[in-house]
DNA sequence: CAACCGATCACCT
DNA sequence: GGTGATCGGTTGC
């Protein structure tokens, strides 16, 4: 497991999107513990140009980390419940950013159902765990993701508390859609899946 | 400074 | 498939 380099999100959030998959979000805890989950979904969202971005009516506090370097937690509250967690892309001054939508828990699942209040029974059984981290939402959840403390963290740093890293796993086939929950720009295939993974969420093509 | 609304989820039928 | 919960950031008065 090696972290990802800060030049790995300085691109185009269409690259970084489809790249993402596959890597491993690692949120460590207090007293050595850590949760683990592999990126199976993602969504790019582009700079000034995009109106589904929140990057689209420019620099503001709430999304000033779009227009800062690469590689930053861009993390903010929705629907008055949820969290949503992106990583910024692109050089600094170009705003740009990946949504995950989902993750494959790989490590800290007990963890992970404590911060989802509930508990997994044994064996865990497949909808348990996706319903662990299958969706944005329940994602920030799991990981106990807040924008007051995880706001633009620096994912890629050795120091961090929540980081990105390769661990070597391949994916094969990816697929592409359009974004979801969104009201504009909704043509655009920006919507990013491994193909035939079980812990995409939603269920369209 | 008040009103509006959402990159969602859980629970209902 | 439908809908209510719930609140910070943004916009318009």
């Amino acid at each position: 497991m090696e972290l990802l380099s800060r030049e790995f999100f300085a691109r185009k959030p269409e690259v970084v999107a489809r790249a993402l998959l596959g890597k491993v979000v690692v949120r460590r805890l207090a007293r050595g513990k850590r949760m683990a989950g592999r990126i199976v979904e993602t969504e790019a969202y582009l700079g000034v140009n995009d109106p589904a971005a929140h990057a689209s009516s420019g620099k503001t506090p709430r999304n000033q980390v779009l227009f800062g370097p690469p590689g930053h937690a861009y993390i903010y509250f929705t629907y008055g419940m949820h969290h949503c967690m992106n990583f910024s892309c692109q050089p600094e001054g170009f705003a740009g950013c990946v949504l995950l939508r989902a993750l494959e828990p790989l490590d800290g699942l007990l963890q992970m159902a404590a911060a989802r209040n509930f508990e997994l029974s044994e064996p865990h059984t497949q909808r348990e765990l996706k319903n662990l981290t299958s969706g944005p939402g329940r994602l920030c959840q799991a990981l106990a993701i807040h924008r007051a403390s995880d706001y633009g963290k620096d994912v890629v740093s050795p120091r961090s508390d929540l980081q990105v890293m390769d661990d070597g796993f391949q994916v094969k086939k990816v697929a592409r859609t359009p974004r979801i929950g969104i009201s504009q720009a909704m043509e655009l295939p920006l919507r990013f899946y491994i193909a035939g993974n079980a812990f995409v969420s939603g269920n369209r093509s």
